[in-house]
DNA sequence: ACTTAGATTTCGCCG
DNA sequence: CGGCGAAGTCTAAGT
């Protein structure tokens, strides 16, 4: 990896067109060809920046990275007026990221118990398909009437809508005609509520600590 | 900022749990709170951060990053095993980063001459609001008729849905039953596509070169 | 190669 | 401060 921190101009042409004024900024050219140029604030996201493939050229006082984008082509040239750190660190090999508590995390753990989602719900199938995409849980309940759950980890109007495609789909065969449907989530925003609510579409707040047993449910908050 | 490359793990708990097994990376801590974990590889994205406001302790051989997150907290822990690099530079002030050619240009453009969307189009109302948020435009037809039309630099299922509720929710009002809608966009996906026909929605592929009248339509292609 | 859906999405605007 | 929609979204997985 390379860091250069340089009073520099930068200037983007691709899918739009960007221009940064001249000012003090760190350079990261990473080994696999990614370029980011950094400001000291606004976290998380370089200010420009190209992801790999990319063909870098140096000239000293002009850095052109440039790469092939469909029938187009993307510019970023960073013109530098003052080098003040140009080094470069071998960082050996990678070691790859371990996540839990992602969408799949919490798909697994309702699979495991539908409970979660409502009473005496059974599961008969994850990823369960139809034309128009895999419904994440098709479940039946108490009175053996089939149930689509649809996780998110944040449920928002686009779930209801994905859901509601499933559905029509799922209901078009007469002996699912009946078909309910949940939408899951670890959060539900309010007009998603409203949405699936005007659809006669369920909704259910989960806590992943609570599916792992890790914590009770909050079931006697308000139970004297 | 400070720029550290050393030996590290990290591990990660807040919206969820992660883990960086020891290896070599680049730490950046700007001057704002933001804390950014860098390989030399897979461009743009960090492998661990956290965005300001947060609070940072440093023992020497441990960075710990915190940040109130709601009811709960987020906290990243750096555990550093050898220090290859420390330093700190001073980058003065920012400078801002001007765009061009995002979806609200291209909204303007098009509210200032609706007719590149159809022949006699003309513009009643910017943002035209429904119940369900705004329309971008609000126009009339040749015959007096109410046109709205979506404009999305990319034209997904999404952006066909998002429509859909809206000419729902205009057409509600008797006075606006024949409203037609229209999807505009610089590129329109084939699904979208099939999905706007299915619903009488009308797809339209827009040039923000044309629009800006930089260079002419492409009408003669295959007049000869 | 292209499309689809998830993301610690981030970010900005507007209430 | 919270909700909503855009983003050069990016990125990984499936087809």
């Amino acid at each position: 990896m390379r860091l250069i921190v340089a009073r520099c101009e930068v200037s983007y042409s691709g899918r739009l067109n960007a221009f940064l004024p001249e000012s003090t900024r760190l350079l990261m050219l990473k080994d696999d060809g990614s370029v980011l140029v950094h400001a000291d604030a606004g976290g998380y996201k370089p200010l420009n920046w190209m992801t790999p493939p990319t063909v870098i050229e140096d000239s000293g006082d002009l850095v052109v990275v440039r790469k092939r984008a469909g029938r187009s082509e993307d510019r970023l040239e960073i013109k530098l007026v003052e080098v003040l750190s140009d080094v470069r660190h071998d960082m050996g090999e990678a070691a790859a990221l371990e996540k839990d508590g992602v969408e799949r995390d919490l798909q697994l753990l309702l699979a495991a118990d539908p409970t979660h989602v409502e009473e005496a719900l059974r599961l008969v199938k994850r990823e369960w398909p139809t034309d128009v995409g895999p419904v994440d849980l098709m479940c039946r309940d108490a009175d053996d009437e089939w149930v689509a759950v649809e996780i998110k980890r944040v449920g928002t109007i686009d779930a209801v809508e994905q859901l509601s495609r499933y559905l029509d789909c799922i209901r078009a065969d007469p002996s699912r005609a009946a078909c309910r449907g949940f939408l899951v989530a670890q959060q539900i925003k309010p007009q998603a509520v409203a949405l699936a609510d005007s659809r006669g579409i369920t909704c259910v707040e989960v806590d992943l600590a609570v599916l792992r047993g890790e914590r009770e449910p909050e079931l006697t908050l308000f139970a004297f």
